[in-house]
RNA sequence: GGUCGCAUAGCUCAGUCCGGUUAGAGCGCCUGCCUCACAUGCAGGAAGUCCCUGGUUCGAGUCCAGGUGUGACCA
């Protein structure tokens, strides 16, 4: 066996595991099944993906070995608007404008690009080791799952859910489509306040406003003050004339506008602003529309037209300093939407478009989650999903696009009927009149949020759907509550009448070192792949594990991909050291029934213990417990002792060597079964080494049963055996290095009578070896010239005459008395206080006296040890 | 402005839900070792005002209130 080289396996382990199919759901077993969530087609593996990928690989490897049938869905999603803008910037750079093309030509090229780029995100989750079905893989845009979309959007509309209407929405200009609430970012920048005075109509003075965007003043139609406002209430009613158009405004009371506010006198432009259209339309204002979908000025700007927005704006100010009428222009900070997938500024700009009425659903699901038929873990989450949902807004499903959903609505020019149909109509159902189709296609998330349903085969029943929905647990990010996770359970609660999922596990943001989130302008950005490469798609999944602290961002720096890398290496190193020791006659991975060796009944109840810590880990999602239970078990328990104690067992004699061997096979084998669904490539590669006996007849690790500790393994009195030798191996050690003797030298031992001793001396060949010891003497009085420390509560002394330094024993026993005498200072002042003795729980102060005891015991001893040396260093 | 987090060793973080060992880990640091699985290693060690103030309690890193700092989301 060569050394830990992770390239060399694990490409052909993840073959072998598909090729054998072992990634299908088993024929029997309790379902339990998740869906991916669909990465972009036009996306590449980033950290995040890693991150989300190897939670959800740990889950279903583990469900699988715990029998449960498994099924882990794949697949990937259309991306909309970000797919049209690579192919576009393809066109681009061929100078071929994409209306030349024409819609069938664009979505033909669209394909063709898919067709050669659209894999490469799963491509690269296979390096991740994902074991997902690949033969289940869907696409947003696959006939099944376009046939999903068509049912939902007739049946809403047949509902009366989804409707045209003429609202304002969201504009990116770059993008050329409309956009939902949520797709709009809302980011802080530097601006201006400008002050401007609008003649009343009737007499002399002007009202002064303020406002941020001066080019929308064209489309004003009323300026607002608050109802309360001493300042204006004798304006209320009458109009002030617009600068510049000269059109008569009317001074309207409204309670929204904030008094506090430049001059407390609020400029309306119904058109062009949220706000401002609410309250165009609570006072019935005239909406007039100045600015147009490519972000300039439209018709209604009058002679501005066709100037785009930032010229216009200048155009605008200089014109009313001319007028006169410009009073001053201050600093501000303000707000900008901008467009979550291009960042350009968003318009909100007067269009007609597909809206979906989400209010019933949204209630559907809060009170799904009252029923507790879907959790949130970490909890917290709920709070945020049930906040959005109480204020949610119609949903702008329609998106001025070419590569997506079209719409399956036509419009009949002769008769104005609206056709939304299943099928194709070939004419207009009430004028038989000729059809137009609607141009438009359906928000990306629209798809995405029948997902755990259209992917099992809905609208048709299928077996999947009967056996796997809903889900058992969805793992996702943040960021995408509100884009996704709310949709899906919206859609799920209207055709399917059942929740998704049971458990929504959101786990945080992958961000770098200093705690910034990795993006390509910063160039921080840490590619999951370049890591399997250099350490392994192992290495880089245990790190992320260990890191996923439950509601913590995971801060990801290279050291700790190192320390992981070393811990794969240890296992590896182990692996070698059980192979050796591997005797020709026992090739057997089974657990000895009843080992006679205090040793291998202790590893044994180690084992069971890790097993049922690491199991309640990953039932409650503490992903980062589990790994460090499996770091701590595997390493500081299984290589650091057992392993050191097997090599003084293996030696001794024939009866020993063979119970030992097959201890050591044993557990290793349940050690690689534990590790598997962090690590699955080198416990593969690990576990097909180990005899096939005890290996409970499955192909791979992978199908290999969870390990299930008998009642037996559980050993107390091994734990407590084992616990005091390694105890009083550590005081010998500890002495050694604080003296500085030399490791090739063998050191002597007292030990004062009494159950420690006891144990000492019937497992005198592991202190021996594992402490360099040479002689164990037990007695009541060591030799003069000897280090004391106290282990388990007992007195033990080596000689040290020859090696040491006497002043720098006295000051390690200074040291050592000085720290116990503080502790014990404080529980004795606990068992002094009389409410603590009134009131503490009885097995509180047994405790507290236990502590106190040997507190003083071990500084009693410490100080006769002190007092020793301290008489040695008189009399030279 | 509203909401939700976070603050523990030099660094990154567990532990806090459910109060009670000597507050842990990894990395880094210091000392000694190439000991026959592993120097990607072994053994040992140093290192903490658990953000501040107050409260509850026999007892607070943990619960409560206020404050400071910091982050995210929503508007």
């Amino acid at each position: 066996m060569a050394g830990y080289d992770p390239t060399s396996f694990e490409e052909k382990w993840y073959e072998r595991w598909a090729g054998e199919g072992a990634f299908e759901p088993a024929a029997d077993g309790e379902p339990y099944s998740i869906v991916i969530p669909p990465p972009n087609i036009t996306g590449s593996l980033h950290m995040g993906h890693a991150l989300n990928n190897t939670l959800q690989d740990i889950l279903v490897r583990y469900q699988r070995m715990k029998g449960r049938s498994v099924l882990w869905v794949p697949g990937t999603d259309h991306a909309g608007i970000a797919t049209q803008n690579v192919v576009e910037r393809q066109l681009l750079e061929e100078k071929i404008d994409r209306n030349e093309l024409g819609r069938e030509g664009f979505e033909e090229r669209t394909w063709k690009w898919k067709a050669e780029s659209g894999g490469t995100i799963t491509r690269q989750l296979r390096r991740l080791g994902v074991s997902c079905d690949w033969s289940r893989e869907r696409f947003t845009l696959d006939e099944g799952l376009s046939q999903a979309v068509r049912e939902v959007f007739v049946t809403l509309y047949e509902r009366g859910l989804i409707k045209r209407d003429r609202y304002l929405t969201n504009w990116c200009p770059r993008c050329g489509t409309a956009l939902s609430d949520i797709e709009v970012e809302h980011e802080e920048r530097d601006g201006h306040l400008w002050h401007i005075r609008y003649p009343l109509e009737k007499g002399d003075g002007a009202l002064e406003v303020a406002t941020t965007r001066p080019e929308t003043m064209l489309g004003d139609t009323a300026v607002a003050v608050h109802p309360d406002d001493e300042r204006y209430t004798k304006l209320i009613g009458s109009g002030v004339v617009l600068p510049i158009t000269g059109r008569v405004i009317p001074i309207i009371a409204d309670n929204h506008v904030d008094r506090e506010f430049g001059t407390g006198a609020l400029k309306v432009t119904p058109a062009h602003h949220h706000d401002d259209y609410e309250m165009g339309r609570r006072h019935d204002l005239e909406m007039i529309s100045v600015m147009n979908n490519e972000g300039c000025m439209s018709e209604g700007a009058g002679e501005f037209a066709g100037m785009d927005i930032a010229s216009c704006r200048e155009a605008v100010v200089e014109r009313l300093r001319a007028e006169g009428v410009l009073v001053k222009i201050d600093e501000h900070r303000l707000s900008v939407g901008t467009c979550y997938r291009c960042h350009e500024t968003v318009e909100p700009l007067l269009s007609e478009q597909w809206f979906m009425e989400v209010r019933d659903l949204a209630d559907r699901t809060l009170q799904a989650l009252d029923r507790g038929e879907t959790r949130f873990v970490p909890a917290h989450w709920e709070k945020t999903y049930r906040a959005w949902m109480e204020n949610i807004r119609p949903w702008c499903v329609s998106r001025q696009l070419w590569w997506g959903h079209r719409i399956p609505a036509w419009y009949c020019d002769g008769c104005g009927e609206i056709t939304v149909a299943r099928e194709d109509p070939a004419e207009c159902t009430s004028c038989k009149g000729e059809l137009r189709r609607d141009e438009d296609v359906l928000d990306t998330w629209f798809s995405s949020a029948l997902w755990p349903f259209s992917t099992l085969g809905w609208p048709g029943s299928s077996e999947d759907l009967a056996r796997f929905y809903p889900t058992s647990t969805l793992v996702t990010g943040f960021d995408i509550i509100f884009f996704w996770v709310a949709r899906m359970m919206m859609m799920s609660l209207a055709f399917m009448d059942e929740v998704p999922f049971a458990d929504v596990y959101i786990h945080a943001l992958v961000r770098d070192e200093q705690g910034r989130k990795m993006s390509k302008s910063v160039g921080n950005v840490i590619d999951p792949l370049d890591i399997i490469d250099e350490y392994g798609a192992d290495a880089l999944r245990f790190t992320l594990t260990a890191l996923a602290a439950m509601g913590r961002d995971v801060r990801l720096a290279g050291d700790r991909i190192t320390g992981y890398r070393n811990f794969i290496n240890k296992v590896w190193n182990a692996a070698r050291y059980v192979e050796i020791n591997r005797g020709e006659g026992d090739a057997t991975s089974c657990l000895p029934e009843s080992p006679r060796l205090v040793a291998n009944r202790w590893i044994r109840s180690r084992l069971a213990a890790a097993v049922s810590e690491v199991e309640e880990a990953l039932d409650g999602y503490r992903f980062n417990d589990a790994a460090s239970v499996l770091y701590r078990f595997t390493w500081h328990e299984f290589c650091d002792w057992y392993i050191e104690i097997s090599k003084v067992l293996l030696a001794g004699d024939e009866a020993d060597r063979a119970e030992t061997s097959a201890t050591l096979n044993g557990v290793f084998e349940q050690v690689l079964r534990l590790l598997h669904p962090v690590v699955p490539f080198v416990t593969e590669e690990l576990w097909q080494g180990l005899p096939a006996d005890g290996r409970g007849g499955a192909d791979f690790v992978m199908q290999a049963a969870w390990p299930e500790p008998q009642a037996s393994w559980d050993d107390p009195g091994a734990d407590h055996e084992i616990g005091t030798i390694i105890e009083v191996l550590r005081a010998v050690r500890n002495i050694r290095a604080e003296m500085n003797i030399s490791p090739s030298v063998e050191l002597g031992l007292y030990l004062q009578p009494g159950e420690v001793a006891e144990l000492v001396e019937s497992n005198s060949a592991l202190v021996q070896r594992l402490g360099r010891v040479a002689t164990i003497t037990v007695s009541a009085d060591p030799p003069p010239g000897v280090a004391t420390a106290v282990a388990a509560g007992c007195e033990l002394s080596v000689p040290v005459l020859d090696h040491v330094d006497i002043g720098a024993e006295v000051d390690r026993l200074t040291r050592e008395i000085s720290r116990v005498e503080k502790d014990l200072q404080v529980t004795e002042r606990k068992l002094a206080n009389e409410s603590f003795m009134d009131k503490a729980p009885p097995e509180v102060i047994d405790k507290t006296r236990a502590r106190a005891d040997s507190g003083r015991l071990e500084r009693d001893t410490l100080q006769r040890g002190l007092e020793r040396m301290r008489g040695l260093g008189d009399s030279p």
